[in-house]
RNA sequence: GCCCGGGUAGCUCAGCUGGUUAGAGCGUCGGGCUGUGGACCCGAAGGUCCCGGGUUCAAAUCCCGGCCCGGGCCCCA
């Protein structure tokens, strides 16, 4: 037989998988929602126009979903994130009161080489702020991404801190590099090739004494301490005071942070301060990252808004989270009672019990193809399903229930009347 | 683009020091047994052993190339 699967990149989930994703999802939104975010969607596909230009050369040549549409030749594109969307949507409606606060749980596409922790539709969790240019802002999303990995029941994790300006100040306007993207991107890679490496890289592109001055600055290490020496060796620079004050007052309100001049970020949006977040155990990549871009909406208003934002990667929390054992599946069936029929010649006592416990709320599985007892029996366990109820001659004669806990090994005969609340009972 | 591992039944895999009719478990289907339900019994169907070439009397098995999947690098986030 021919092979049709998803394609390369594409995954399927199953029943089991959905409702751990489900179990994940809600309780990002529970966080997100706590803090008076708003849900949005948008479409999955967007002009080209309204995504060209805003991600970067990289993500722009070859990492994105872009197509023909073979009827009207318009240009398309599958969106790459859920930001860009945002800010569009911002400038189609721009009644809309600020500060806006949303949350948006949906696929974004990218055309990468798959691996661990890597496809090519993958479901982002995004948070923002729009209007609001002041550091509190950006101090809320770092709490609410923290609140959000310790709701997951993630506690060894670091959200790395950083500023756009404060790279820019630091490395064109003091250091002088007028293309500061292959020092970014060395200095970026301290958490990977360690300190040596970056040394290497970094003679190599800019000279020696040039290095040493960059590796001197990096290897400040974290935390506020660093982030003070950087601050108070640059305070003559007026970005740098700008973007200093900005993270002084951020960090003042926000959860713990690392601050990390050596965080960059790929994408070209960013303007301000900038975040990524790394779990310490297994290493599967940032499990969520954003930061403050006032120019992106401006693009398509011509008037800037000021907005900040992040966005968890769900998929390499939950591909983190089940290899850490914090995250598993509790249930892997919807179902709470699955009715074995013993004889079917009573189905139609079945059919009505089986009503009879979905009205009380509970979700209810009666096999639709006249199994055997034994394999309606198989098929229940193998579901996981928490509770099992027989019928058969003795309960339709008698309006009753033969109810079976196989986690529990408890089981009773009961009224049809009473059958939900035991039900409960062996459920709790 | 590069490096490793893999591709055999619907699924998970064994077989791979070449040698009759290619196997197991699970699942599916059929039958039997069973009213206390965490592995019951019997039977059946189901394979282009990824594709192409080569070596050989003989290839699932060895060699080369390709395709696909997974992991890693690069990259990205």
């Amino acid at each position: 037989m021919r092979e049709y699967r998803p394609p390369r990149g594409f995954r399927d989930f199953p029943p089991e998988v959905m409702l751990l994703r489900r179990e994940v999802i809600g309780k990002i939104v529970r966080v997100f929602e706590r803090y008076g975010y708003e849900p949005l969607d948008t479409p999955a596909v967007e002009n080209w126009e309204t995504l060209a230009g805003k991600y970067g050369e990289e993500a722009e040549g070859k990492l994105m979903w872009r197509f023909t549409d073979p009827w009207s030749k318009k240009e398309y594109a599958l969106r790459y994130d859920l930001t860009v969307p945002l800010a569009r949507f911002i400038s189609n409606n721009m009644d809309i009161p600020l500060p806006f606060k949303r949350y948006h749980i949906a696929p974004v596409w990218r055309h990468e080489e798959p691996q661990r922790g890597r496809y090519r539709e993958f479901y982002q969790c995004d948070v923002d702020i729009v209007g609001s240019p002041y550091p509190e802002a950006d101090a809320e999303i770092v709490d609410v991404v923290g609140e959000s990995l310790r709701e997951l029941g993630f506690s060894g994790f670091r959200i790395r801190l950083n500023d756009r300006r404060l790279l820019s100040a630091v490395f064109e306007e003091e250091l002088g590099l007028k293309d500061p993207l292959p020092v970014y991107r060395s200095i970026d890679k301290l958490d990977k090739i360690g300190a040596e490496g970056v040394r290497k890289e970094l003679t190599r592109t800019v000279g020696e004494s040039l290095a040493e001055k960059i590796m001197s600055l990096i290897s400040l290490g974290g935390g506020a301490d660093s982030m003070r020496a950087i601050c108070s060796r640059y305070s003559h620079n007026a970005k740098a005071k700008e973007a200093c004050d900005h993270l002084e007052q951020l960090t003042s309100l926000a959860g713990e942070v690392t601050f990390d001049l050596s965080l960059v970020r790929g994408l070209d949006y960013y303007t301000g301060p900038i975040l990524e977040v790394v779990l310490d155990q297994p290493k599967i990549g940032s499990v969520a990252g954003g930061g403050r871009y006032d120019k992106l909406i401006g693009t398509f208003t011509g008037k800037d808004i000021p907005a900040t934002g992040a966005s968890l990667g769900i998929e390499r929390l939950i591909d983190a989270g089940v290899e850490l054992g914090i995250l598993k599946a509790s249930r892997s069936t919807v179902t709470d009672v699955y009715l074995v029929v013993v004889d079917w010649s009573f189905l139609s006592y079945a059919w009505r019990a089986a009503k009879e416990l979905r009205r009380s709320g509970l979700n209810v599985r009666i096999d639709p193809a006249r199994a055997s007892e034994e394999s309606q029996r198989k098929r229940a366990r193998r579901l996981g399903v928490p509770v099992i109820a027989f019928v058969g001659m003795s309960e339709a004669e008698t309006n009753s229930l033969t109810l079976y806990s196989p986690a529990k090994g408890e089981r009773a005969v009961v009224k049809l009347e009473e059958a939900p609340l035991v039900v409960r009972r062996f459920l709790s």
